[in-house]
DNA sequence: ATTGATTGCGCAATCA
DNA sequence: CTGATTGCGCAATCAA
């Protein structure tokens, strides 16, 4: 039971593409030019026991070049595009993040204007019903006694509420 | 995403020293990215040059024995772990989306909002105009003329409009 | 102590 | 070619 099957791949011999990583990084993110001490890794032995003979070759202008992880320039390069990496994870995240209380902010705004619809309804609704109260003042014909208007308070309350 | 991680470190100071990582995943990625020919046997441990008579104290409990890479146990954890990492990812992103489309949604339903509020207003403010007319006709003495009422619409228009 | 979930980090492939 | 992204694995923690 020496098959943690997990892939869902078919028939894949699992190739171990072993990867040595020397780090040595300084805290700080500047051009450390000076590496501390360089810890020799394991030989890597570029055993090529491909299936009857194979040949690797057209070096030419094929693809990549295994990349020497020794060279000077690999580093660099590698170091540059870590620090790239550091950079747009930062971003997404901050990203991310603002997203986040925009979300926040959105919502406290569309409960601000929730509340203020509600607000405004009820006015509205305040008004509509004085109308029609004095609508039916005036098709009742209640003539208002000239001078001081009673208004008399009938305690009629049509709900005449649309939404 | 927001974890309220416990705010005890403060500056991460990882050494790395010389990591094997023995890859031994099948193409994941259906990419062809054949590429990697190296098959190299991480044979071995890297010895502790330690200075001076290094000297492993207190075997029984103590730090970390450098996992055998070679352990299938650790072949385990580690597959182990990979998944979980990759679902954390997984959802952290879908997290994300997630709350991308919110701002969407929620923007529209602001705008939604803002309309309605647009329209109560007008509402309101036609409706409070009225109100003032009439109580400018009744106030200027205005008095109904008994009888047929014709409720002459007085051409005008006072805007007093407030808001 | 064991185990899944997170997180920071480096590598490599790919995109732009 | 160079920087930006993205998927992936490792290891250290965190959190149960």
């Amino acid at each position: 039971m020496s098959r943690p099957s997990q892939p869902k791949l078919t028939a894949t011999d699992h190739n171990g593409v072993s990867v040595i990583q020397s780090q040595a990084h300084a805290a700080s993110s500047s051009l450390p030019a000076a590496v501390a001490g360089l810890q020799q890794v394991p030989q890597l032995v570029p055993a090529n026991p491909s299936t009857g003979g194979g040949k690797v070759l057209a070096p030419s202008k094929m693809k990549k070049p295994p990349a020497d992880k020794e060279s000077e320039e690999y580093r660099q390069r590698r170091e540059r595009n870590n620090l790239a990496v550091k950079k747009s994870r930062m971003r997404s995240k901050q990203k991310a993040m603002d997203t986040q209380q925009r979300v926040n902010e959105l919502k406290e705004e569309n409960e601000r204007l929730e509340a203020k619809i509600k607000l405004l309804s009820k006015e509205l609704s305040v008004l509509k019903d004085l109308f029609l109260e004095h609508a039916h003042n005036l098709a009742d014909n209640v003539q208002p006694p000239a001078g001081a208007e009673g208004s008399s308070p009938a305690p009629n309350s049509t709900s005449t509420n649309g939404q």
